[in-house]
RNA sequence: GGAGACGUGCCAGAGUGGCCGAAUGGACUUCACUGCUAAUGAAGGGUCCGGGGAAACUUGGACCGGGGGUUCAAAUCCCCCCGUCUCCGCCA
């Protein structure tokens, strides 16, 4: 959630970045309303109560005529002291209410407008030219079949369309990528997470998904528990109610699950192969920071996920996901996307988001601080990021990319100490 | 799945209706003292939300797992939920 505070003070910041997003502008004014209501409410209900507590210390003290007397004159007051924290509560609600749909402040240089917005940062790499090597590329469905690698079939009669087996080098293949991810990423000081994969309402909400209404989720509603569409739901909630150091140097865990979506509203969009299915497995990064060191800390995620995609010599791009494209819960979002030979075109392979506060605010997750003699000084929010390093759709890129005219794959160099040696998935 | 016990501050742990934001001990911070980061003595602390103030600060409310309820008044009584532990059953 967004800091009141800050939009009391800066409510043109907030037009502007409604504006950005394409969302609703109103909504600046209808929650500044509704903040000062419910600090109307508060205020009336706290001068009743603070002369009721005083009345019950009378009350305390007092013995038989002179008690029955108080009492009889503190029932009207009690009365009047339930109402004014019932409307408290009111217009807290309703305040509560305007800030759940209230998206990230986005950060100043986030391209304005929607999906087609995005400014390219940079190109990575070239695409091969398949048709001077000479030979027509398979996509990556039809190489996985060659090699043994993918079996759809099968998924769907097991579980329905969209799901999957990984078999043979395809199973060896995907653990590799996600091994060297996670390796990567110890190295670079993250701590390794398997997390839970159902998380409760609260947690899901606390990260900025809505649990009611958002139809990407699956529920659970036998249990109230929701699958995540990746570690990052858990990840953030791991601290939720804490109050962390950061003295130390960012905070920073590298979670490995496996992620759920029901795909709904993608029906007819990338339905062959595995490039859209409703369960995949996911390494992804979360730090923790404090709120002046977020962009930084977004350029070093971003800096991480090129360090893979080196790795596994993809050409890639980066874009400047525009603010209409950004989640609820995203100030910036930087999305690495991997050319991808049979579509003629860039996919998202990865996607990094600066949270900025926002989620900490949900999740009630603060730092301490501490004033110039080194004295506590109250707490703050932190900020949140996050950041693929590898999925299961890296697989598409990889297949296809490294494929062979015979359809054999060939290995990229940093991947096969993770396959046992092996420097080609050969067709069987 | 059945039965029971419990959930209090950084930790341990008292508190069964008003004198409790909460005893006591430990840890921590500051001060004093013994010529030294050990002992002793003293003092001090949390979080959240309002009001006033430029600020230091001050003032009010809330917080004893979470949410409801009873009452003039709830850590304390009642209900629901969550969690922990023990025993039994069941299954890896």
């Amino acid at each position: 959630m967004i800091d009141v505070r800050e939009l009391s003070e800066h409510p043109e910041k907030f037009r502007a970045s409604q504006r950005a997003r394409g969302a609703d502008e109103s909504l600046v004014d209808r929650l500044l309303a509704a903040d000062s209501r419910r600090r109307a409410a508060l205020t009336e209900y706290e001068t009743l109560r603070a002369e009721q507590n005083a009345f019950g210390k009378k009350v305390a003290a007092a013995k038989g005529e002179e008690k029955q007397a108080l009492l009889m004159e503190v029932k009207e007051l009690a009365a009047k002291v339930k109402a004014a924290s019932v409307s408290a509560d009111e217009a807290q609600a309703e305040q509560d209410e305007l800030m759940r749909v209230f998206p990230n402040l986005v950060i100043d240089g986030v391209p304005a407008g929607g999906e087609d917005d995005y400014i390219v940062v940079k190109t990575v790499g070239t695409p091969r030219d398949f048709a001077a090597e000479g030979f027509e590329p398979r996509d990556h469905l039809e190489i996985g079949e060659l090699i043994g690698a993918i079996d759809m079939e099968r998924g769907a009669k097991v579980s329905g369309a969209r799901f999957y087996f990984l078999k043979g080098v395809g199973a060896r293949l995907e653990l590799a990528l996600l091994q060297m991810a996670l390796d990567q990423a110890i190295k670079a000081g993250f701590t390794p997470m398997i997390t839970p994969t159902l998380v409760r309402p609260e947690t899901m909400q606390g990260t900025g998904f809505d649990v009611k209404h958002d139809a990407e989720i699956y529920r659970l509603a036998e249990d109230d528990l929701y699958l995540v569409g990746t570690s990052e739901v858990s990840l953030a909630g791991y601290h939720s109610d804490e109050i962390l150091d950061l003295s130390g140097g960012p905070v920073r865990y590298a979670g490995w699950s496996s992620c759920y979506r029901r795909e709904a509203g993608s029906h007819g969009k990338d339905t062959r192969g595995i490039i859209r299915v409703h369960q995949f497995n996911k390494v992804e990064m979360f730090s923790y920071v404090p709120l002046e060191e977020a962009e930084a800390e977004h350029a070093r995620l971003l800096a991480w996920e090129e360090e893979m995609l080196a790795k596994v010599e993809l050409p890639y791009r980066i874009i400047d996901t525009a603010a209409g494209d950004l989640g609820m819960s995203a100030a910036r979002k930087f999305d690495c996307e991997a050319w991808v030979p049979t579509q003629g075109r860039y996919r998202e392979l990865t996607s990094t988001s600066n949270c900025t506060g926002f989620q900490a605010r949900r999740l009630n997750i603060r730092e301490r601080m501490f004033d110039d003699d080194g004295a506590a000084k109250g707490t703050r929010s932190v900020a949140t990021l996050n950041g693929t390093l590898a999925t299961t759709r890296w697989i598409v890129a990889i297949l296809e990319h490294h494929q062979n005219p015979d359809g054999s794959v060939t290995v990229p160099a940093a991947l096969r100490p993770y396959l046992g040696g092996l420097e080609v998935l050969p067709v069987l």
